[in-house]
DNA sequence: GCGACAG
DNA sequence: ATCTTGTCGC
């Protein structure tokens, strides 16, 4: 990996306050922590007949949403869809398309919950942290948690609650 | 035991 | 997720 700059130091705390300070005002000036750069979306298709479905990845430039990369792996399902459970059926061929990317994205979207899951460890969660990277459920419905009735206009939201008690979701 | 249940 | 039938809106 390459590293940005030096990283050892011969500095007074005092000192060490003040580089860090600058620091931080560059994370904030070149917004490295919440504009990212490359941002990956990655889905799978379903199986066909014989169980062979292909996972995909794609890299784009943000905010141009202009196409950097594409990779797809194929492969046999080999586990079950069952809720609550989807990461061992999806993420071998997510990851396996991943592991091909060259240009690592900072941030990766994905087809299915991420914390919104009965033990806070849904498919995104689960290929994020095999990536080391962020990553955002992007789920199409829900799968438990529950929310107020959302306004008819286009953007509308609200918090979905998820019960303290893990066992006891609704 | 019953119902709910990403993709 | 897919498949099939019926219905709705442009
Ligand atoms: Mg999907």
């Amino acid at each position: 990996m390459r590293v940005h700059a030096l990283h050892e130091w011969e500095v007074s705390t005092a000192q060490a306050r003040e580089i860090q300070l600058s620091l931080a005002r560059r994370v904030v000036a070149e917004n490295i922590l919440t504009e990212p750069r490359l941002v990956a979306g990655v889905d799978i298709s379903a199986p066909d007949a014989q169980g062979i479905a292909r996972g995909a990845v794609v890299i784009l430039r943000y905010p141009e949403f202009e196409l950097v990369e594409v990779q797809v792996a194929t492969g046999k399902m080999e586990f079950p869809y069952i809720p609550g459970l989807l990461s061992f059926r999806e993420s071998p061929l997510i990851l396996a398309a991943c592991e091909t990317v060259h240009n690592v994205p900072d941030l990766v979207l994905i087809d299915g919950q991420g914390v919104a899951h009965p033990r806070r460890f849904g498919l995104a969660s689960h290929v994020g942290l095999f990536l080391d990277l962020p990553a955002i459920g992007c789920a199409k419905s829900i799968l438990c948690g529950r929310h107020e009735p959302l306004g008819e206009e286009a953007g509308a939201h609200a918090d979905l609650l998820m019960m303290a008690n893990q066992s006891e979701q609704r």
